[in-house]
DNA sequence: TATTACGTTTACGTTAACGTCAAGAAAAGA
DNA sequence: TCTTTTCTTGACGTTAACGTAAACGTAATA
């Protein structure tokens, strides 16, 4: 425990460090996702605090709303739970896994697509004059596009 | 052109399909993302909007919005773009890109600790009474995840 | 001392993506 | 023909996640 946890932050330099607004950090605690201790009025993020917006904004990327991700930063709730609740909560991740997973799928079809349009693109901006060959490759481009549609 | 491309869905149809509404489908055609024929004042919905729409909810699921989505369905308007619109397409492809790559980063890590969590709480439940040993799981659990959140 | 920078709370505004009536037309089945 | 179902077009309501503005305190700096 000899490093940086002491370490503290001042609002503002929280949110440029992750590119937030101040805003948002104050949004973030009347939500309960964040409990600085404060100094006099003036809030005082700890080590832990800045980990902890660390996993919100890493939830939020994947699309976890701000409720679920408090719940799901309150593990010590679980860790003192009767069985059923943890039941409910196994239940509950492996609804969230699978559709993380369904999500993945549709993200790496998604990337595929986009970059076959940027290849499309590219190559068309290769060439300087849209040439009658090129619209017969654009076709072809709109073509595949539309076979890709159906099915 | 055999297939059954001629095929075509009422609004309800294509809602209960897709498990989204009614609602939702006419809202998608003010926005312009489809454009279903009409039989008097009934929406006739064909084998093309169907495959638009698939596409609609993927992206959707990726975390495009609308607007955006519906830009990227007109892939026609690029076709016929001056060379500057073009690289902004191109900008904007590859900055999407980007972004994709990182959120499926952050879902692989989500799903990781997700199922990390899944672990522990079946290897929890496995056991009835919630014997000293367990308490100390628990606490090894919590150490864990604390040191996973440093750094 | 005056200004500038940074912080606070309170509260209303905004956008996206629909939900939810209301009120009526039209088609389909009994 | 009567009834039920499915459809239509408004139009207002809702939720999440902040933005934005007001009005003020404090602290460092010129």
């Amino acid at each position: 425990m000899l490093n940086n946890a002491s370490k503290t932050y001042s609002i503002s330099e929280l949110a440029e460090e992750f590119s937030i607004t101040a805003r948002a950090l104050r949004f973030y605690e009347d939500k309960g996702l964040l409990t600085p201790s404060r100094h006099g009025q003036t809030r005082v993020f700890s080590a832990a605090d800045r980990a902890r917006l660390r996993l919100v904004l890493r939830g939020k990327r994947v699309g976890f709303s701000l409720d679920e991700i408090r719940e799901m930063l309150d593990l010590e709730s679980i860790t003192s739970d009767s069985p059923q609740h943890l039941g409910l909560w196994l239940k509950r991740f492996r609804t969230r896994i699978n559709a993380l997973k369904q999500q993945r799928r549709d993200i790496d079809d998604a990337i595929e697509e986009l970059e076959t349009g940027c290849a499309w693109m590219e190559a068309r901006q290769a060439d300087l004059e849209p040439s009658e060959e090129l619209k017969s490759r654009a076709r072809a481009f709109e073509a595949l596009s539309r076979a890709r549609l159906e099915h």
